[in-house]
DNA sequence: CGTGGTTTTGAGCCCGTTCAAGTATCGTGG
DNA sequence: CCACGATACTTGAACGGGCTCAAAACCACG
């Protein structure tokens, strides 16, 4: 189901002060709204895929997508995740390199691949901007290499529900950081390059050593960020090795 | 030793056509030279350290450099390389997030971080090679996450092996592709999330079942490049799994 | 030709996987 | 609201790929 509302309005959107349309100064805005489709989709909707001509990039309203990448004998690895205000299926080629699919209801602007290169013509500012989102996107896949190359299961785990909640915990009072994961274990071992056995089994560890809390439908609560960072290998330059060496 | 020839003439260098310059009209290259320092740096120099402030950037001349990451127990991960007419080290943030060492004698220009901004704005064209450039390396590091996530050790020296033949190899008639890589196998097993033993285990493996030869100081000749890619995990969509699971 | 770093090879071990079974949770319709 | 099936999650036991530790062989360079 992919329901078009062509030409809303622009000025009222939620998420203009992180997306790249927040560089276009108003009175371009009806172009932009000209240039774009606001589509929707359903959890597990595939809103690309790799390999596909690439005939659009969007830029995301609400909701979440991951990015995935994959071999035909099943081996899935999620290279990424797109949040509100971010873009996405920006190709550098003539076909898609990643498949990408909706993780909630999603709701995101589509442009014409062939528009980019006007837009940017037009607001040159949109281009700065973009090209400052990119590097974000290269300094959080270099996190990643790094993650994937050289941590422990047990850090894996713990980087990632730091830098999850460090975009989206809500401080409870006393009781830590709360968050409701978007993804299922599958997915946080798609994406960590673990299976899901051992992400659920690092996640009852770390409850037992009452450094969260996993609740129902994926809640979890931090109790003890400091010591969630030092498992997660933030540790100052004077201390100790990895957990495996111990 | 970092050695420094101010505003050489910038028309006749030898990777502008695929650096970022290039997309700079000869009559803007006067303003581009004024702007750059041409500095050099022998093997193993470190060019800008992981945290310190990004006071600068820099596109390659000639020479190869790898962009790391690491932790204080030792654990290395090198996230990427870069080649000449690539660039290096603009940082989305204040400080650098990775360290860059120079892998073989390098040369390189150096810009003002401050410049940057300038510069594109005097040349349009240029923001639009560079975020080019930027959704490149984007969709290298993408590759690699999937190979440190979901390869085996075998899968992980093949693909290595195809895409640096892809860019450096010379066809030597009838025996197949050969190479000289620039790297060690130590630098190879932290680029591929792997240890020197692996990798040298792989590699000598890979010689027995005549698929490579390896030669004296880095040089390897691929001898099956069919073979190789399945190796690789670049089989097609009929075929099996990992060789992992026979 | 000696010296230091790199590469290879070997033996044993451990983390994370695989395979398998059991339990909790969610969504749907009665 | 509850019954039911499907999906998601947990737990256990055993295996194995890549790591660790150790030593030998090889190469580059003065």
């Amino acid at each position: 189901m992919q329901h078009a509302e062509l030409n809303a309005d622009c000025t009222a959107c939620s998420v203009r002060a992180t997306s790249f349309c927040g560089a276009i100064p108003l009175r371009g805005l009806n172009t932009l709204a000209r240039s774009r489709r606001l589509v929707q989709y359903d959890r597990r909707q595939t809103i690309v895929s790799e390999g596909e001509p690439a005939t659009s990039f969007f830029s995301i309203v609400s909701g979440v997508v991951k990015l995935c990448r994959s071999l035909s004998d099943g081996r899935t690895q999620i290279i990424g995740f797109r949040f509100p205000g971010e873009y996405f299926a920006i190709s550098d080629s003539e076909n898609y390199a990643t498949t990408v699919e909706a993780m909630t209801f999603v709701e995101a602007c589509q442009f014409p691949r062939s528009r980019l290169k006007r837009l940017t013509q037009a607001f040159p500012q949109m281009q700065a901007r973009l090209l400052d989102m990119s590097h974000r996107y290269l300094a959080a896949s270099e996190d990643q290499i790094f993650l994937l190359g050289r941590k422990t299961a047990k850090e894996k785990v713990a980087s990632f529900l730091l830098s999850y909640s460090e975009k989206f915990a809500q401080e409870s009072a006393g009781s830590g950081h709360r968050m409701n994961l978007p993804m299922t274990r599958a997915e946080i071992a798609d994406f960590l390059g673990l299976t899901t056995e051992t992400v659920s089994r690092v996640l009852t560890g770390l409850a037992r050593e009452k450094v969260i809390t996993v609740g129902l439908s994926h809640s979890v609560r931090l109790l003890n960020v400091n010591l969630l960072q030092r498992i997660a290998g933030h540790w100052g330059t004077h201390e100790g090795g990895p957990a495996r060496a111990g």
